[in-house]
DNA sequence: GTCTATAGTGCGATAGAC
DNA sequence: GTCTATCGCACTATAGAC
Protein backbone atom coordinates (compact mmCIF):
# COMPACT_ATOMS: atom_id res chain seq x y z
CA UNK A 1 0.00 0.00 0.00
CA UNK A 2 1.64 3.55 -0.86
CA UNK A 3 0.68 6.65 0.79
CA UNK A 4 -1.80 7.71 -2.49
CA UNK A 5 -4.57 4.74 -1.58
CA UNK A 6 -3.66 5.11 2.70
CA UNK A 7 -5.29 8.50 2.50
CA UNK A 8 -8.19 7.48 -0.45
CA UNK A 9 -9.29 4.74 1.93
CA UNK A 10 -9.03 6.19 5.09
CA UNK A 11 -10.14 10.00 4.45
CA UNK A 12 -8.20 10.99 6.96
CA UNK A 13 -7.90 15.03 6.68
CA UNK A 14 -8.34 18.30 9.21
CA UNK A 15 -11.64 19.20 8.24
CA UNK A 16 -12.64 15.33 8.72
CA UNK A 17 -11.26 16.02 12.27
CA UNK A 18 -12.79 19.30 12.67
CA UNK A 19 -16.14 18.11 12.04
CA UNK A 20 -15.82 15.53 14.72
CA UNK A 21 -14.62 19.14 17.04
CA UNK A 22 -18.06 21.12 15.81
CA UNK A 23 -20.33 17.63 16.22
CA UNK A 24 -18.59 16.75 19.70
CA UNK A 25 -19.15 19.72 20.89
CA UNK A 26 -22.68 20.74 21.41
CA UNK A 27 -22.69 23.83 23.39
CA UNK A 28 -19.14 24.86 23.62
CA UNK A 29 -18.96 26.58 20.72
CA UNK A 30 -21.74 29.53 19.95
CA UNK A 31 -21.54 29.10 16.17
CA UNK A 32 -24.56 27.12 14.69
CA UNK A 33 -24.07 26.61 11.05
CA UNK A 34 -21.64 23.34 10.41
CA UNK A 35 -20.20 24.99 7.70
CA UNK A 36 -19.05 28.30 8.48
CA UNK A 37 -17.86 26.79 12.18
CA UNK A 38 -16.40 23.92 10.29
CA UNK A 39 -14.44 26.36 7.87
CA UNK A 40 -13.28 28.80 10.98
CA UNK A 41 -12.14 25.57 13.53
CA UNK A 42 -10.11 25.03 10.46
CA UNK A 43 -8.33 28.00 9.98
CA UNK A 44 -7.67 27.69 13.80
CA UNK A 45 -6.31 24.52 13.99
CA UNK A 46 -3.92 25.66 11.26
CA UNK A 47 -2.86 28.38 12.88
CA UNK A 48 -2.48 27.02 16.06
CA UNK A 49 -0.47 24.51 15.33
CA UNK A 50 1.85 26.42 12.77
CA UNK A 51 2.27 29.19 15.73
CA UNK A 52 3.02 26.77 18.27
CA UNK A 53 5.74 25.17 15.80
CA UNK A 54 7.42 28.73 15.03
CA UNK A 55 7.57 29.60 18.71
CA UNK A 56 6.03 27.15 21.08
CA UNK A 57 1.85 27.37 22.32
CA UNK A 58 2.65 29.75 25.46
CA UNK A 59 4.57 32.11 23.53
CA UNK A 60 1.71 32.24 21.20
CA UNK A 61 -0.11 35.01 21.68
CA UNK A 62 -3.74 35.06 21.12
CA UNK A 63 -3.24 38.21 18.63
CA UNK A 64 -1.16 35.98 16.60
CA UNK A 65 -3.54 33.77 16.52
CA UNK A 66 -6.01 36.16 15.18
CA UNK A 67 -4.15 37.83 12.75
CA UNK A 68 -2.94 34.28 11.48
CA UNK A 69 -6.55 32.77 11.18
CA UNK A 70 -8.24 36.05 9.94
CA UNK A 71 -10.56 36.05 13.04
CA UNK A 72 -11.12 38.86 15.35
CA UNK A 73 -11.13 38.52 19.39
CA UNK A 74 -14.14 38.67 19.66
CA UNK A 75 -14.96 36.06 17.23
CA UNK A 76 -12.24 33.54 18.27
CA UNK A 77 -13.95 33.85 21.49
CA UNK A 78 -17.06 32.29 20.12
CA UNK A 79 -15.49 29.10 19.31
CA UNK A 80 -13.27 28.51 23.15
CA UNK A 81 -13.45 30.05 26.18
CA UNK A 82 -9.87 30.83 26.99
CA UNK A 83 -6.61 30.16 25.76
CA UNK A 84 -6.54 26.56 27.10
CA UNK A 85 -9.62 25.10 25.55
CA UNK A 86 -7.43 25.11 22.29
CA UNK A 87 -5.33 22.76 24.16
CA UNK A 88 -8.15 20.65 25.73
CA UNK A 89 -9.48 20.28 21.85
CA UNK A 90 -6.69 19.45 20.04
CA UNK A 91 -5.84 17.02 23.36
CA UNK A 92 -9.38 15.11 23.39
CA UNK A 93 -10.50 15.17 19.91
CA UNK A 94 -6.47 15.39 18.57
CA UNK A 95 -5.05 12.28 20.08
CA UNK A 96 -8.45 10.34 19.78
CA UNK A 97 -8.77 10.61 15.84
CA UNK A 98 -5.16 9.08 15.86
CA UNK A 99 -5.58 6.27 18.05
CA UNK A 100 -8.60 5.69 16.11
CA UNK A 101 -7.36 5.69 12.77
CA UNK A 102 -4.69 3.56 13.96
CA UNK A 103 -6.33 0.66 15.30
CA UNK A 104 -8.68 0.68 12.40
CA UNK A 105 -5.70 0.28 9.67
CA UNK A 106 -3.87 -2.07 11.35
CA UNK A 107 -6.55 -4.77 11.99
CA UNK A 108 -5.18 -7.32 9.19
CA UNK A 109 -3.12 -9.73 11.16
CA UNK A 110 -0.74 -11.49 8.61
CA UNK A 111 3.05 -13.42 9.33
CA UNK A 112 5.02 -10.98 11.59
CA UNK A 113 7.40 -9.76 9.48
CA UNK A 114 4.00 -8.22 7.72
CA UNK A 115 2.45 -7.27 10.37
CA UNK A 116 5.32 -5.72 11.36
CA UNK A 117 5.49 -3.99 8.02
CA UNK A 118 1.82 -3.09 7.93
CA UNK A 119 2.25 -1.30 11.45
CA UNK A 120 5.61 0.89 10.56
CA UNK A 121 3.74 1.84 7.59
CA UNK A 122 0.21 3.11 8.82
CA UNK A 123 2.40 5.10 11.70
CA UNK A 124 4.40 7.12 8.81
CA UNK A 125 1.69 7.52 6.85
CA UNK A 126 -0.71 8.78 9.61
CA UNK A 127 2.24 11.24 10.82
CA UNK A 128 2.00 12.31 7.19
CA UNK A 129 -1.20 12.68 7.16
CA UNK A 130 -1.19 15.35 10.34
CA UNK A 131 2.47 16.05 10.48
CA UNK A 132 1.70 18.93 12.79
CA UNK A 133 -0.61 17.67 15.21
CA UNK A 134 2.08 14.38 15.75
CA UNK A 135 4.63 17.25 16.09
CA UNK A 136 2.82 19.21 18.38
CA UNK A 137 2.04 16.30 20.87
CA UNK A 138 5.82 15.65 20.58
CA UNK A 139 6.77 19.05 21.16
CA UNK A 140 4.46 20.53 23.51
CA UNK A 141 3.82 17.03 25.09
CA UNK A 142 5.00 19.16 28.81
CA UNK A 143 2.65 21.69 28.28
CA UNK A 144 -0.29 19.51 28.16
CA UNK A 145 -2.63 18.32 30.96
CA UNK A 146 -1.61 15.05 33.26
CA UNK A 147 -3.85 13.12 31.87
CA UNK A 148 -3.31 13.87 28.70
CA UNK A 149 0.45 12.96 28.78
CA UNK A 150 -0.35 9.96 30.76
CA UNK A 151 -2.22 9.23 27.04
CA UNK A 152 0.63 9.72 25.29
CA UNK A 153 2.97 7.99 27.55
CA UNK A 154 0.34 5.15 27.00
CA UNK A 155 0.45 5.55 23.47
CA UNK A 156 4.27 5.50 23.11
CA UNK A 157 4.37 2.17 25.60
CA UNK A 158 1.36 0.74 23.62
CA UNK A 159 2.89 0.99 20.27
CA UNK A 160 5.98 -0.01 21.12
CA UNK A 161 4.58 -3.17 23.08
CA UNK A 162 2.58 -3.92 19.75
CA UNK A 163 6.07 -4.34 17.90
CA UNK A 164 7.65 -6.31 20.80
CA UNK A 165 4.63 -8.78 20.63
CA UNK A 166 5.16 -9.39 16.96
CA UNK A 167 8.96 -9.78 17.49
CA UNK A 168 8.54 -12.51 20.40
CA UNK A 169 5.90 -13.75 17.67
CA UNK A 170 8.60 -13.81 14.79
CA UNK A 171 11.05 -15.55 17.22
CA UNK A 172 8.61 -18.30 18.49
CA UNK A 173 8.17 -19.13 14.41
CA UNK A 174 12.16 -19.09 13.57
CA UNK A 175 11.81 -16.03 11.52
CA UNK A 176 13.26 -13.64 14.19
CA UNK A 177 16.36 -13.87 16.14
CA UNK A 178 16.19 -10.76 18.75
CA UNK A 179 17.84 -11.24 22.25
CA UNK A 180 15.83 -8.48 23.30
CA UNK A 181 12.52 -7.39 22.17
CA UNK A 182 11.53 -4.85 23.88
CA UNK A 183 14.66 -2.75 23.01
CA UNK A 184 15.00 -3.76 19.52
CA UNK A 185 11.00 -1.95 19.24
CA UNK A 186 12.34 1.02 21.77
CA UNK A 187 14.66 1.57 19.03
CA UNK A 188 11.99 1.08 15.91
CA UNK A 189 10.10 4.18 17.81
CA UNK A 190 12.22 7.06 16.86
CA UNK A 191 12.26 5.60 13.43
CA UNK A 192 8.95 6.47 12.91
CA UNK A 193 9.00 9.35 15.03
CA UNK A 194 12.14 11.10 12.95
CA UNK A 195 9.70 11.65 9.87
CA UNK A 196 7.72 14.11 11.24
CA UNK A 197 10.43 15.72 13.46
CA UNK A 198 12.78 16.23 10.48
CA UNK A 199 10.90 17.22 7.70
CA UNK A 200 12.69 20.09 6.58
CA UNK A 201 15.86 17.24 6.14
CA UNK A 202 13.76 14.69 4.04
CA UNK A 203 11.64 17.22 2.20
CA UNK A 204 14.99 18.95 1.15
CA UNK A 205 16.41 15.80 -0.26
CA UNK A 206 13.48 14.66 -1.76
CA UNK A 207 12.51 11.74 -0.05
CA UNK A 208 9.12 10.76 -0.27
CA UNK A 209 7.15 9.36 3.10
CA UNK A 210 7.01 6.05 0.51
CA UNK A 211 10.86 6.10 0.21
CA UNK A 212 10.78 6.61 4.19
CA UNK A 213 8.38 3.92 5.17
CA UNK A 214 10.58 1.48 2.59
CA UNK A 215 13.43 2.37 4.12
CA UNK A 216 12.57 2.07 7.57
CA UNK A 217 11.30 -1.30 6.67
CA UNK A 218 14.48 -2.50 5.00
CA UNK A 219 16.74 -1.13 8.04
CA UNK A 220 15.01 -3.01 10.66
CA UNK A 221 14.42 -6.27 8.79
CA UNK A 222 17.83 -6.34 8.23
CA UNK A 223 18.57 -6.70 12.25
CA UNK A 224 15.69 -9.07 12.60
CA UNK A 225 17.00 -11.64 10.31
CA UNK A 226 19.00 -14.57 12.52
CA UNK A 227 22.37 -14.87 11.56
CA UNK A 228 23.31 -17.31 9.29
CA UNK B 1 35.09 2.45 27.03
CA UNK B 2 32.43 2.68 29.61
CA UNK B 3 30.38 5.82 30.48
CA UNK B 4 32.50 6.27 33.96
CA UNK B 5 36.16 5.93 32.13
CA UNK B 6 34.72 8.89 29.92
CA UNK B 7 33.43 11.61 32.30
CA UNK B 8 36.80 10.62 34.19
CA UNK B 9 39.01 11.49 31.24
CA UNK B 10 37.03 14.34 29.52
CA UNK B 11 35.95 16.16 32.46
CA UNK B 12 32.47 17.42 31.41
CA UNK B 13 30.74 18.56 33.93
CA UNK B 14 28.20 21.44 34.68
CA UNK B 15 30.87 23.48 36.64
CA UNK B 16 33.06 23.29 34.13
CA UNK B 17 31.07 24.71 31.03
CA UNK B 18 29.80 27.69 33.80
CA UNK B 19 33.42 28.49 34.45
CA UNK B 20 33.85 28.85 30.54
CA UNK B 21 30.92 31.27 30.55
CA UNK B 22 32.49 33.23 33.60
CA UNK B 23 35.52 33.43 32.07
CA UNK B 24 34.46 34.39 28.56
CA UNK B 25 31.86 37.45 29.54
CA UNK B 26 33.91 39.66 30.92
CA UNK B 27 32.09 42.60 31.24
CA UNK B 28 28.60 41.52 31.22
CA UNK B 29 28.82 39.50 34.62
CA UNK B 30 28.94 42.45 37.34
CA UNK B 31 30.30 40.22 39.60
CA UNK B 32 33.63 39.75 40.22
CA UNK B 33 34.46 36.32 42.48
CA UNK B 34 35.12 33.44 40.60
CA UNK B 35 33.79 31.25 43.58
CA UNK B 36 30.85 32.83 43.87
CA UNK B 37 30.03 33.55 40.27
CA UNK B 38 30.06 30.42 39.14
CA UNK B 39 28.14 28.51 42.11
CA UNK B 40 25.05 30.84 41.13
CA UNK B 41 25.95 30.48 37.36
CA UNK B 42 25.41 26.69 38.30
CA UNK B 43 22.36 27.38 40.11
CA UNK B 44 21.08 29.30 36.70
CA UNK B 45 22.02 26.80 34.93
CA UNK B 46 20.13 24.38 36.16
CA UNK B 47 17.26 26.26 37.40
CA UNK B 48 16.65 27.52 33.55
CA UNK B 49 17.01 24.25 31.98
CA UNK B 50 14.75 22.45 34.36
CA UNK B 51 12.03 24.77 34.34
CA UNK B 52 11.95 25.09 30.25
CA UNK B 53 11.81 21.26 30.27
CA UNK B 54 8.65 21.76 32.57
CA UNK B 55 7.24 24.47 31.07
CA UNK B 56 9.10 26.07 28.40
CA UNK B 57 11.59 28.98 28.10
CA UNK B 58 8.57 31.23 26.76
CA UNK B 59 6.85 30.03 29.42
CA UNK B 60 9.23 30.07 32.52
CA UNK B 61 8.73 33.21 33.97
CA UNK B 62 11.80 35.13 35.69
CA UNK B 63 9.66 35.09 39.09
CA UNK B 64 9.96 31.56 38.57
CA UNK B 65 13.37 31.21 37.74
CA UNK B 66 14.46 32.85 41.00
CA UNK B 67 12.51 30.88 43.14
CA UNK B 68 13.91 27.71 41.84
CA UNK B 69 17.77 28.98 41.56
CA UNK B 70 17.73 30.52 45.11
CA UNK B 71 18.63 34.17 43.43
CA UNK B 72 16.43 37.03 43.73
CA UNK B 73 15.83 39.42 41.06
CA UNK B 74 18.05 41.92 41.66
CA UNK B 75 20.60 39.58 41.80
CA UNK B 76 19.40 37.80 38.73
CA UNK B 77 19.96 41.09 36.95
CA UNK B 78 23.43 41.11 37.95
CA UNK B 79 24.49 38.37 35.52
CA UNK B 80 22.48 39.05 32.85
CA UNK B 81 20.83 42.27 30.99
CA UNK B 82 17.66 40.69 29.84
CA UNK B 83 15.73 36.99 29.76
CA UNK B 84 17.15 36.60 26.20
CA UNK B 85 20.49 36.63 27.24
CA UNK B 86 19.64 33.19 28.99
CA UNK B 87 19.44 32.13 25.52
CA UNK B 88 22.23 33.37 24.10
CA UNK B 89 24.51 32.59 26.92
CA UNK B 90 23.00 28.63 26.45
CA UNK B 91 23.26 29.16 22.69
CA UNK B 92 27.17 30.08 22.67
CA UNK B 93 28.58 28.85 25.38
CA UNK B 94 26.82 25.53 25.29
CA UNK B 95 26.53 24.11 21.95
CA UNK B 96 30.11 25.45 21.65
CA UNK B 97 31.17 23.38 24.52
CA UNK B 98 29.67 20.37 23.15
CA UNK B 99 30.76 20.58 19.47
CA UNK B 100 34.37 20.80 20.75
CA UNK B 101 34.27 17.98 23.36
CA UNK B 102 32.58 15.62 20.10
CA UNK B 103 35.54 16.70 18.16
CA UNK B 104 38.04 15.88 20.67
CA UNK B 105 36.62 12.58 21.86
CA UNK B 106 36.09 10.83 17.79
CA UNK B 107 39.77 12.19 16.96
CA UNK B 108 41.48 8.33 16.84
CA UNK B 109 41.00 6.54 13.63
CA UNK B 110 40.66 2.91 13.19
CA UNK B 111 38.38 0.30 11.10
CA UNK B 112 35.12 1.57 9.93
CA UNK B 113 32.89 -0.48 12.37
CA UNK B 114 35.23 0.72 15.37
CA UNK B 115 35.41 4.67 13.83
CA UNK B 116 31.29 3.85 13.98
CA UNK B 117 31.22 2.58 17.37
CA UNK B 118 32.80 4.87 19.00
CA UNK B 119 31.01 7.76 17.13
CA UNK B 120 27.90 6.43 18.72
CA UNK B 121 29.29 5.53 21.99
CA UNK B 122 30.90 9.10 22.23
CA UNK B 123 27.60 10.98 21.16
CA UNK B 124 25.11 9.18 23.48
CA UNK B 125 27.81 9.78 26.46
CA UNK B 126 28.14 13.08 25.89
CA UNK B 127 24.17 13.36 25.91
CA UNK B 128 23.97 11.83 29.22
CA UNK B 129 26.88 14.08 30.96
CA UNK B 130 24.95 17.03 29.72
CA UNK B 131 21.10 15.65 29.51
CA UNK B 132 19.42 18.19 30.05
CA UNK B 133 21.14 20.92 28.01
CA UNK B 134 20.73 18.42 24.73
CA UNK B 135 17.38 18.28 25.43
CA UNK B 136 16.65 22.47 25.14
CA UNK B 137 18.55 22.22 22.63
CA UNK B 138 16.20 19.87 20.71
CA UNK B 139 12.52 20.72 22.37
CA UNK B 140 13.15 24.82 22.35
CA UNK B 141 15.45 25.20 18.69
CA UNK B 142 12.05 27.19 17.26
CA UNK B 143 13.11 29.46 20.22
CA UNK B 144 16.72 29.99 19.44
CA UNK B 145 18.01 32.74 17.22
CA UNK B 146 18.43 32.16 13.73
CA UNK B 147 22.15 31.92 13.76
CA UNK B 148 21.60 29.01 16.08
CA UNK B 149 19.31 27.78 14.44
CA UNK B 150 21.64 27.29 11.26
CA UNK B 151 24.22 26.09 13.74
CA UNK B 152 22.13 23.52 14.88
CA UNK B 153 21.03 21.98 11.58
CA UNK B 154 24.81 22.22 10.33
CA UNK B 155 25.69 20.44 13.62
CA UNK B 156 22.89 17.65 12.81
CA UNK B 157 23.89 17.52 9.35
CA UNK B 158 27.72 17.33 10.19
CA UNK B 159 27.36 13.75 12.32
CA UNK B 160 25.13 12.17 9.54
CA UNK B 161 27.88 13.11 7.04
CA UNK B 162 30.35 11.77 9.54
CA UNK B 163 28.71 8.69 9.72
CA UNK B 164 27.73 8.73 5.97
CA UNK B 165 31.57 8.59 5.17
CA UNK B 166 32.76 6.27 7.37
CA UNK B 167 29.95 3.60 5.89
CA UNK B 168 31.20 4.52 2.28
CA UNK B 169 34.61 3.60 3.68
CA UNK B 170 33.07 0.07 4.94
CA UNK B 171 31.24 0.01 1.59
CA UNK B 172 34.73 0.20 0.10
CA UNK B 173 36.62 -2.36 1.53
CA UNK B 174 33.88 -4.14 1.86
CA UNK B 175 33.09 -4.51 5.01
CA UNK B 176 29.58 -3.16 4.93
CA UNK B 177 26.96 -3.32 1.86
CA UNK B 178 24.88 -0.10 2.55
CA UNK B 179 22.80 0.85 -0.60
CA UNK B 180 21.91 4.37 0.49
CA UNK B 181 24.55 5.11 3.22
CA UNK B 182 23.15 8.59 3.73
CA UNK B 183 19.53 7.14 4.74
CA UNK B 184 20.94 5.09 7.22
CA UNK B 185 23.09 7.82 8.67
CA UNK B 186 19.85 9.55 8.66
CA UNK B 187 18.02 6.45 10.51
CA UNK B 188 21.37 5.89 12.77
CA UNK B 189 20.39 9.92 14.04
CA UNK B 190 17.26 9.45 16.35
CA UNK B 191 18.96 6.69 17.73
CA UNK B 192 21.45 8.64 19.24
CA UNK B 193 18.55 11.31 20.18
CA UNK B 194 16.22 8.67 21.86
CA UNK B 195 18.59 8.33 24.71
CA UNK B 196 17.73 11.61 26.07
CA UNK B 197 14.62 12.57 24.88
CA UNK B 198 13.27 9.33 26.64
CA UNK B 199 15.14 9.50 29.61
CA UNK B 200 11.63 8.46 31.73
CA UNK B 201 11.71 5.56 29.98
CA UNK B 202 15.13 3.96 29.97
CA UNK B 203 15.60 4.97 33.50
CA UNK B 204 12.60 3.41 34.51
CA UNK B 205 13.29 0.04 32.92
CA UNK B 206 16.90 0.20 34.62
CA UNK B 207 18.46 0.42 31.22
CA UNK B 208 22.14 2.19 32.03
CA UNK B 209 23.50 4.14 29.36
CA UNK B 210 25.85 1.73 28.70
CA UNK B 211 23.56 -1.30 27.92
CA UNK B 212 21.80 1.55 25.72
CA UNK B 213 25.02 2.37 23.69
CA UNK B 214 25.75 -1.37 23.14
CA UNK B 215 22.41 -2.33 21.84
CA UNK B 216 22.06 0.56 19.59
CA UNK B 217 25.86 -0.11 18.41
CA UNK B 218 24.67 -3.87 18.13
CA UNK B 219 21.60 -3.05 16.17
CA UNK B 220 23.25 -0.84 13.38
CA UNK B 221 25.81 -3.86 12.93
CA UNK B 222 23.46 -6.15 12.00
CA UNK B 223 21.98 -3.87 9.35
CA UNK B 224 25.46 -3.11 8.08
CA UNK B 225 26.55 -6.51 7.55
CA UNK B 226 27.01 -8.04 4.21
CA UNK B 227 24.44 -10.53 3.51
CA UNK B 228 25.98 -14.49 3.06
C1' DG C 1 -21.89 35.97 13.90
C1' DT C 2 -18.38 39.37 13.99
C1' DC C 3 -16.34 43.49 15.28
C1' DT C 4 -13.62 47.30 18.25
C1' DA C 5 -12.62 49.18 22.64
C1' DT C 6 -11.26 48.42 27.18
C1' DA C 7 -10.84 46.36 31.89
C1' DG C 8 -7.82 43.73 34.79
C1' DT C 9 -3.63 40.89 35.50
C1' DG C 10 1.04 39.46 35.70
C1' DC C 11 5.11 40.04 33.22
C1' DG C 12 10.17 41.91 32.41
C1' DA C 13 13.03 45.28 33.95
C1' DT C 14 14.83 49.04 37.18
C1' DA C 15 15.83 52.03 41.16
C1' DG C 16 17.70 52.63 45.35
C1' DA C 17 18.34 50.85 50.28
C1' DC C 18 21.44 47.88 52.77
C1' DG D 1 26.72 41.60 45.95
C1' DT D 2 21.98 41.16 47.16
C1' DC D 3 17.59 42.67 48.37
C1' DT D 4 12.52 44.71 48.08
C1' DA D 5 9.41 47.90 45.95
C1' DT D 6 7.61 49.65 41.91
C1' DC D 7 7.01 51.22 36.88
C1' DG D 8 5.23 50.56 32.33
C1' DC D 9 3.67 47.34 29.11
C1' DA D 10 1.52 43.40 26.67
C1' DC D 11 -1.28 39.96 27.49
C1' DT D 12 -6.00 37.37 28.19
C1' DA D 13 -10.63 37.98 28.49
C1' DT D 14 -15.02 40.74 28.26
C1' DA D 15 -18.62 44.17 27.08
C1' DG D 16 -21.46 46.15 23.98
C1' DA D 17 -22.15 48.12 19.10
C1' DC D 18 -23.40 46.51 14.57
Amino acid sequence: MDFETFITDTRISVADLCREIFRGNPGAIRIKKESIAVKNLVALYNATLKLSAEKGFHAMTLRDLCRESGLSMGALYSYITCKEDLLNILQNFGLQYISRKLMAAVETTASPAETLHTLIRTHIFLSEALPELFTFFFMESKNLGRDTQRVLIAAELYTEQMICRILEDGNRSGKFHVTDPLMIAAHIKPLLQDWYLKRWKYSSRGVTVDDYAASVIAFVDAGLKPFI
